[in-house]
DNA sequence: GTAGTCACG
DNA sequence: ACGTACGTGACTACA
């Protein structure tokens, strides 16, 4: 029988609390009631053994109940939690939330109230349900589908129907009835003043329940009698008081409350913040990694002005190098530090881009060989996070430290990383990685030139737009809100104007522009909300965001990150320039202040369809082959094919179609998601993708081929052997095992095109260099190259750039890149 | 800090 | 019976 589990969280907190020794990190946080209480939740899912399919966690909320609102001294003799328990509260939700539990709170009513409404919708529809629990305030829930786990930190008893009958001899539900009476010292219930436990159960194992014993009152004789009036009052106040909730506004729909495994990563990284090292190991996919040598000794960095060995790691700081050269650690000053990167030395460093900008910060270019650990981390297994120092350190020796790189454990990382490499990745370290480090860093010290003043008056003109619209959407809307607030948006929409809704997200209605196109049909306010969010987006993000990083050259300098994606992607941040708009004609607008400096024009080149070529090369499709070869439109001669029409016939609805297959094919495709991106009916998409395989049988091969490899292997890699790996394909849940498919017929693609464009840049830093060109390479964007050149050099560096990116490699489909030059962004694009 | 939204390839 | 394409980063609202 399907399970479901529910945790009381307060309660399993404060009995960890108070039984788990004192515990706490080496910044002081207290841990001890996180460990008692992840110990309890792992002990009790494990024991609810295979059938487990829902998974919760109730906690109480800080503000006053509906039973503290009726009644003031409910509860009043409760002190606050003591302040290192409740500091403790926070990461409990979190870490429960990783272990995989649904984590519900509801203001107004208790951790029992949202128990008792679960287990009493679940058990109705046949879910077998277990709570766990500290207390026994949640026995009257039991039933013959429901069993109370009370979690000791070390061991669990179980409680049902019988064991209740045992104790008190009466069935659960009559539990109310005799604390009705009883009272609950702990939760400053009174019940009847003068009866006891004992009086209470006889009382009710006689009369049923409290309305019983009054019905009755003229049989019960003596002192008990008299009690018993005095007290009716409250009698029935606390009955209201102890009977739990079965009714509270929670949902309750099954699906929300799907056990779905635990979130690895986010244990990890828990685990490593609250420094619970079992814990950590006993994670899966931890047990590959070697039970490396003990972590070094605390260094200490003496001032020193040299060392003598020639292989160090090092750390360019402000205030010098920090260096340790295998036995000890000194701190060399700037004005004596040039000698550590000469001819002949191997100066190992956590990042070769950031340690070449500190670097020439200090007037100092290294001739020494570096080596990049976060690099070798990287390449051995690019991880979701990015990679951190202390990610690192952590797989390499399985210890936690803090993430500031700390040479001392250099040479630890790099036996660590760099023999696991596969030959592939090696190459694919010393000759794509490792390079394209010198030429990032030369890319973001360059920077991009911008038009201050054009982006102003840009971002004022936006402003006075959004006024506007604002205006008529508040005229319209009969009130003004605040436009982009999605919460009170959807109260506009969809309360105050009864708009129909498609969709929903996990807080509200979603009001995200797929929705808001489908609703402009029945309301003028919804095409202004439309273009005032457009408006909004390019003013924030892009006039006031980009106005915000210009540096006093008047250019900006964006970080690309070398260690970031999944894939081998680069990706920009601070500012991003890989998402710059382009799509839309008003967005398209702002690539004009981007532009190049006095005298120099940019040159912009970019791969023609680099993943679909890819994709033929890789799958070795005949027919796709044939089609880059012929030089076809290929989106044109995709639909020729499946609609079975010559090329001429193709109509733009066809190609358009066509093109969403194309990508949907890169993507891993689902019949559902193409339906929904073409306007079509599910089956007709289905016909659609089946019509592509036939035409195209090779590639459909290729997808089951790198499904069952990495469910093979647990990995795929692309031509050039990056590997990712994919531990969703070994998880037992059917979303996460087809979210792992996709990867591993995208990845490869993605990837390929990835190493392809760093091959490229290489060649094109070098090729400009030799060729004696003053211009630079600026920036990439995933299948685009922009390099400013001097107006002179522009013919030259046009043809170089697109001889470089062509011949970067040879593939069974010719590669195509077109480059343009202009004066801005948007002059050299198309 | 997370969620929702939206910009790009 | 379920939920829905791959990879990113930035901004705003809101708890």
């Amino acid at each position: 029988m399907e399970k479901l589990i529910v945790f009381d969280g307060n309660s399993i907190l404060n009995r960890a609390f108070y039984g788990v020794r004192p515990l706490s990190t080496k910044e002081g946080i207290p841990t001890n009631a996180i460990f008692g209480f992840v110990n309890i939740i792992r002990r009790a899912m494990q024991e609810a053994g295979e059938n487990l399919k829902y998974a919760a966690i109730a906690f109480d909320r800080k503000e006053p109940t509906f039973r503290h609102k009726a009644c003031d001294f409910y509860k009043a003799n409760r002190k606050g939690m003591p302040e290192e328990l409740a500091m403790q509260l926070p990461y409990a939700k979190e870490v429960a939330a990783a272990l995989g539990l649904t984590v519900v709170e509801m203001s107004g009513f208790e951790a029992d109230d949202i128990i008792g409404t679960l287990t009493d919708s679940f058990s109705r529809r046949g879910t077998e349900c277990i709570i766990v629990t500290g207390d026994r305030d949640s026995f009257q829930l039991v039933n013959n589908r429901v069993t109370v786990h009370l979690a000791a930190t070390n061991e669990t008893r179980i409680t049902g129907v019988k064991e209740i009958f045992e104790q008190y001899g009466v069935d659960p539900k009559r539990l109310i009835e005799i604390k009705a009476i009883m009272g609950d010292a702990s939760d400053n219930i009174p019940g009847v003043a003068g009866i006891g436990e004992k009086g209470a159960i006889k009382l009710i194992a006689q009369y049923g329940d409290v309305e019983g014993v009054y019905a009755n009152i003229q049989d019960i004789k003596g002192a008990l009698h008299d009690k018993l009036l005095a007290g009716k009052e409250m009698a029935y106040t606390s009955r209201f008081l102890a009977e739990i909730r079965l009714d509270a506004p929670i949902e309750t729909a099954p699906e929300g409350y799907l056990y779905e495994g635990q979130n690895v990563p986010a244990l990890r990284e828990l685990y490593t913040k609250l420094e619970f090292r079992k814990l950590l190991e006993q994670l899966p996919g931890e047990e590959e990694v070697p039970q490396a040598a003990e972590l070094p000794e605390q260094v200490t960095y003496t001032e020193a002005e040299s060392i003598s060995t020639s292989r160090f790691g090092v750390l360019p700081a402000e205030d010098g190098c920090l260096v340790f050269d295998g036995k000890a650690g000194c701190r060399i000053p700037w004005d004596k530090a040039e000698a550590l990167f000469a001819t002949g030395k191997t100066a190992l460093v956590w990042s070769v881009k950031e340690t070449l900008h500190t670097l020439w910060s200090k007037g100092i270019s290294p001739a020494c060989e570096m080596e990049d650990l976060s690099l070798l981390a990287y390449l051995s297994s690019p991880t979701d996070n990015g990679i951190s120092f202390a990610g690192a350190v952590f797989r390499a020796t399985r210890a936690v430290v803090e993430d500031v790189p700390d040479p001392a454990l250099y040479f630890l990382l790099y036996d660590a990383f760099r023999p696991s490499l596969t030959e592939a990745l090696e190459k694919l370290y010393t000759e794509v990685e490792k390079p394209l480090a010198y030429v990032l860093a030369d890319m973001e010290k360059e920077g991009f030139l911008l038009d201050r003043r054009g982006l102003e008056a840009f971002t004022a003109a936006l402003e006075e737009e959004i006024d506007l619209y604002a205006e008529q959407i508040y005229a319209l809307a009969g009130h003004s809100f605040n436009v982009n607030s999605p919460k009170q948006l959807g109260e506009v929409l969809f309360e105050e104007r009864k708009l129909p809704h498609y969709k929903k997200t996990k807080s509200g209605y979603s009001t995200d522009a797929e929705t808001l196109e489908k609703l402009a049909l029945y309301d003028p306010l919804v095409q202004l909300i439309l273009d005032y969010r457009k408006a909004a987006k390019l003013k924030s993000t892009y006039g006031e965001g980009l106005l915000k990083v210009i540096s006093e050259d008047g250019r900006v300098h964006t970080t690309f990150k070398q260690t970031m994606t999944m894939t081998g992607r680069l990706s920009s941040a601070e500012p991003n320039l890989q998402n710059i708009p382009v799509r839309t004609e008003k967005g398209r607008e702002l690539r004009k202040f981007f532009k190049a400096r006095e005298g120099h024009v940019l040159v912009d080149a970019d791969y023609s369809q680099i993943e679909l070529r890819l994709l033929a090369h890789i799958s070795g499709d005949e027919a796709l082959c044939n089609a880059f070869r012929q030089g076809a439109d290929i989106h044109t001669a995709t639909a020729a094919q499946v609609y079975g029409v010559p090329m001429e016939m193709v109509t733009g609805e066809m190609r358009k179609s066509a093109k969403a297959v194309n990508f949907g094919i890169i993507y891993g495709i689902g019949e559902y998601s193409l339906s929904q991106d073409i306007g079509v009916s599910v089956k007709e998409a289905k016909g659609f993708i089946a019509r592509y395989f036939e035409k195209y049988p090779a590639i459909r091969d290729y997808m089951e081929w790198a499904k069952s490899f990495a469910a093979e292997h647990g990995y795929v890699e692309t031509l050039y052997g990056r590997r990712r790996e994919i531990p969703e394909m070994k998880q037992a849940n059917k979303m996460r095992r087809a979210f792992g498919e996709r990867v591993a017929m995208n990845t490869p693609i993605q990837g390929t095109a990835a190493d392809l464009i760093k091959i490229a840049m290489i060649r094109v830093f070098d090729a400009l260099k030799k060729a004696g060109l003053e211009a630079k390479l600026i920036l990439q964007i995933h299948d685009e190259l922009i390099v400013e050149a001097p107006e002179g050099e522009a013919q030259q560096v046009k043809a170089l750039l697109e001889k470089e990116m062509v011949e970067a490699a040879e593939f069974a489909v010719p590669l195509v890149a077109d480059a343009k030059i202009g004066k801005s962004w948007y002059d050299a694009k198309d």
